[in-house]
DNA sequence: AACGCGCCCTGTCCGC
DNA sequence: TGCGGACAGGGCGCGT
């Protein structure tokens, strides 16, 4: 579900909401959506307080003092801030009570999701092998034109792999692509490095306008005060098979690359 | 090594 | 109306 622009959406609400809140105690209620068993997870995370909410990658960072608890969403997961006095939401899988008697509720229909406790110097480690965050500064055309050299993948699976570039998930690669008039087949090493100056382009401006409103619903995703993003009704070919192209009113097409819906525009992303 | 694919899981929608 | 299949924002592990 979430890519960058949802998840650091709920970082900036949970950030502004939780920051040095104190967790009074969790609740599991589906263990298999926490790392090692739910009792230990339970003890570890006890009375701590929170001293900051970042983003790394599609990872929610919440920094616990000597550890750091790490949520990915997977494609269903929701973080959100209970008042505390309202019934437990549907899909429940964990409950972190704080000491203000408010509540921060992870839910997920398909627990494809995850929740880690992770030591400092482990997420340190994590977060070093992953891939460059596009809205960096160490991020531009050389940085695509670079990592992109011999990988003879087609440009849009390798958008998403995590390993490259990190936070572009379907629906932005999609997207990042038809704002640089690139084909989604393409091989990633056959981009010049003038299309990988404009990709590189392209990824930041749809991500940060992306952010501007609050990420992109198309069906689960909410922000943690349970608010749905309003940057669906700005898509311009994710989800819009057989719809006119807004550039050249073609019929924006759909194709299946690596098991994922890619949707383009057949004549303005010839390049 | 790099890449494609199946799988994890539940819900929804569409065609027959 | 009912049913089966396709599909859904992610990521991992497997085989080639």
């Amino acid at each position: 579900m979430p890519e960058l622009p949802e998840v650091e959406t709920i970082v900036r609400d949970l950030r502004r909401k939780v920051k040095h809140a104190t967790i009074r105690r969790a609740i599991v209620c589906r263990a298999d959506l926490v790392s090692g068993s739910a009792s230990s997870f339970e003890t570890r995370i006890a009375d701590r307080e929170i001293d900051d909410v970042s983003r790394r990658a599609k990872n929610i960072v919440i920094d616990l003092g000597t550890d750091r608890l790490v949520v990915n969403l997977g494609m269903t997961g929701r973080l959100s801030v209970l008042d505390g006095d309202e019934a437990d939401p549907p899909y429940l899988g964990v409950r972190l009570e704080l000491t203000d008697h408010r509540v921060i509720a992870y839910q997920d229909v398909r627990r494809f999701g995850r929740l880690e406790l992770l030591s400092a110097k482990e997420w340190r480690d994590r977060s070093a092998k992953m891939g460059v965050e596009p809205l960096s500064s160490e991020f531009d055309g050389e940085t695509v034109f670079r990592l992109s050299r011999e990988r003879r993948v087609a440009v849009k699976p390798w958008l998403m792999d995590q390993h490259f570039i990190v936070g572009v998930g379907n629906i932005y690669a999609s997207e990042s692509l038809f704002r640089a008039r690139l084909s989604p087949r393409r091989q990633a090493r056959r981009l010049t490095r003038r299309r990988a100056a404009d990709l590189a382009n392209a990824i930041r401006e749809v991500l940060r306008e992306a952010i501007e409103f609050r990420g992109t619903t198309l069906l689960d995703y909410r922000d943690a005060n349970g608010q749905k993003g309003d940057f669906s009704s700005r898509l311009r070919v994710y989800d819009r098979e057989g719809e006119p192209c807004l550039v050249c009113g073609t019929p924006i097409k759909r194709i299946v690359q690596s098991g994922r819906s890619t949707f383009f525009c057949p004549y303005c992303q010839r390049g």
